[in-house]
DNA sequence: AACGCGACCTGCGAGC
DNA sequence: TGCTCGCAGGTCGCGT
């Protein structure tokens, strides 16, 4: 469910209640949402316990937190005094996970799957975890692999030269200030796929998934099947500063959610579902057309197994690789 | 190499 | 009331 804005609202809420705090113990409840952690629930405990979190960090919708285990400096420079690869706890959120500070007085959620208890104790909750209800996302330990391009990025600051193993095939996002536009638009002119599809690989631009891609192609006026070989840079140029700006919008919103399935780390959801101007709004009229005189009605189609909405009027279909 | 589909899961609301 | 169907914010691996 979460994209980039909901994912860097978990980021920012999870760093400052578990820098520095130590893992003394760890349940996993079921081990499904541990099942990318090739080695078994009782290895992904064991190379947790003891360990200190150095920090929070992300990669288009991958979060992870490098690790110092049992006393040797390693994690989030990548080799430490021993040469010995850092490693890092990875999550994914997938379509319903949610990493929630509680306190142990609170009962354990419905879906929760994984528990950390973090020490020091005391003012802060003591314990993290991991609720997921579809059970698509999930945590594993991995490794810190160099990078030549300046670390996670995302927006984090001061971007350190590693990164978790399983993100590093995954491309800057929109709001990272090391991302390339003409990388992209070289990558993007390349391919001979439809516009949608070209926003979701992840290892294209990263980031964006369902709601965002609807609402960026909406906002730069174009319709999700056309042709990316037939791209202007112009229009390239116009795509990649509606979905920039629709998640800056929706970041400093703190998120979008429809229920309580997306929350922060604190339980709360955001109030970016009234901004949106495509996703999920069939039936309705075209907010832009509306306010230009004109009515049109939103509609929704299937495309990638998948919900697309568009204005058919200022959104049209391409017709013979153009428009 | 890259595209496109099915698989991985649970739960909710609509319709019968 | 209870069943089935369609739908939900993502990613991976396989066949082509």
């Amino acid at each position: 469910m979460p994209e980039l804005p909901e994912v860097e609202v978990v980021r920012r809420g999870l760093v400052n209640w578990v820098r520095g705090r130590t893992i003394t113990g760890v349940d996993v409840v079921d081990p499904r949402s541990v099942r990318r952690h090739t080695l078994g629930p009782e290895d992904f405990a064991g190379n947790l316990e003891g360990a200190i979190v150095l920090d929070v960090a992300r990669r288009g919708k991958f979060l992870w937190m490098p690790l110092q285990e049992d006393g040797v400096s390693r994690g989030s420079t990548g080799s430490g005094d021993s040469g010995v690869p850092g490693v890092a706890l990875m999550a994914h959120l997938g379509m319903s996970g949610q990493l929630l500070m509680q306190d142990s007085s609170v009962p354990d959620e419905k879906h929760l799957k994984v528990r950390l208890r973090l020490s020091p104790e005391g003012a802060m909750p003591e314990q993290l975890r991991f609720v997921d209800q579809r059970i698509f996302g999930g945590l594993f330990v991995t490794t810190l692999v160099p990078t030549d391009d300046g670390g996670p990025g995302g927006i984090a600051e001061d971007p350190v030269p590693v990164i978790a193993e399983e993100a590093s095939h995954i491309a800057r996002d929109p709001l990272d200030p090391h991302f390339s536009f003409d990388t992209f638009y070289r990558r993007l002119r390349k391919r001979k796929t439809g516009l949608k599809r070209a926003l979701l690989d992840q290892g294209l631009v990263s980031g964006i998934g369902n709601i965002y891609a609807d609402e960026a192609l909406w906002r730069a006026k174009l319709h999700f099947a056309r042709p990316t070989d037939t791209l202007r840079r112009s229009e390239a140029e116009r795509l990649l500063a509606s979905a920039r700006d629709v998640m800056a919008d929706a970041l400093a919103a703190g998120g979008t959610s429809f229920d309580s399935l997306y929350v922060n780390v604190n339980g709360a959801s955001g109030y970016f579902e009234r901004s949106l101007n495509a996703y999920g709004r069939e039936g309705e009229e075209c907010r832009r057309c509306a306010a230009a005189g004109i009515v049109s009605i939103m509609r929704r189609e299937q495309f990638m197994n998948r919900s697309s909405y568009t204005c058919p009027v200022c959104q049209p279909r391409p017709r013979n690789g153009r428009w």
